[in-house]
DNA sequence: TCTCTTACTGAAAAAATTTTTCAGTAATAT
DNA sequence: ATATTACTGAAAAATTTTTTCAGTAAGAGA
């Protein structure tokens, strides 16, 4: 199934601006800011405004056709840290976040990832997403 | 070695905004952005401003004792999605983003995350961050 | 304890990012 | 072809983050 088709099937439209953000990023090298996306854009589609960027990309996340990318710069959202390399589990319901160790766990995936790309892994970024114990009790899922 | 003695032999000053920000993330329950840190920090210290907390921030977090979450909303930067779930590695030096498959490969730090904290794990999100291979070879590290 | 140095501070202003509003346009079903 | 309404771009508003600057206070040394 095409995208396109896939877009119809949930209901929404094939449109400029989510055609030319597809394109954007198909082409693109690295992950792009919303603005970058605008600007690379606009060279395919002279009046493609900054606003359908954004709500292109709101649309193509949710149909799984665009991944987002947490970098270190630009997030908010900030826990105590303890000592040493941690996870971070997080309860979306509560948003409590929890803290665990480990770095070990992770080295079999990462020789693989090493070994399968030829990249050098150095740091990690993993958070766990789900339902801490008291809210998987508690009201609707 | 106390937080303060950390600060100092890393060349800071324990002064006031980074004592009560450390202060506001201690009696959070979840993640706090640089906003409600400012609200909250307010009530223990009413001439704290917003600025230095974002000061604050960055200087506690560069001592390692403050962590930077990444959540789902308020962060650019998007790549292409293949379908299912991926993970994401990103180059350090050129910016590079790709994906890959796996979810297995955390099926058993998510059970013992699980049996550890009683939170049922829905998703999460690894992202590696390293060199890839022509950087591995080119310029300073 | 006093004094000096300068790393810090808050406030205001500037810059940058994201969301909302709105009148008009164009994608799709019929 | 036509009708419906999901979409569009631009402007404005809201929000977030950074920069600037004059003054303050942390901590080293006497």
């Amino acid at each position: 199934m095409s995208w396109e088709e896939r877009l119809n099937q949930a209901g929404w439209r094939v449109t400029m601006p989510r055609r030319v953000v597809l394109r954007v990023l198909q082409q693109a090298r690295r992950p792009l800011s919303p603005q970058e996306i605008h600007a690379r854009g606009r060279r395919i589609h002279p009046s493609l405004g900054l606003v359908s960027v954004y709500r292109a990309l709101e649309v193509l996340e949710q149909a799984g056709l665009v991944r987002r990318v947490h970098r270190e710069a630009r997030c908010d959202g900030y826990i105590l840290a303890s000592p040493g390399h941690h996870h971070v589990l997080i309860c979306r319901r509560c948003g409590r976040a929890v803290e665990f160790p480990g770095a070990e766990d992770l080295s079999g995936l990462i020789d693989q990832v090493e070994r399968r790309t030829g990249f050098r892994v150095e740091d990690h970024l993993l958070q766990l997403i789900g339902l801490c114990a008291p809210c998987r009790g508690s009201g609707p899922a």
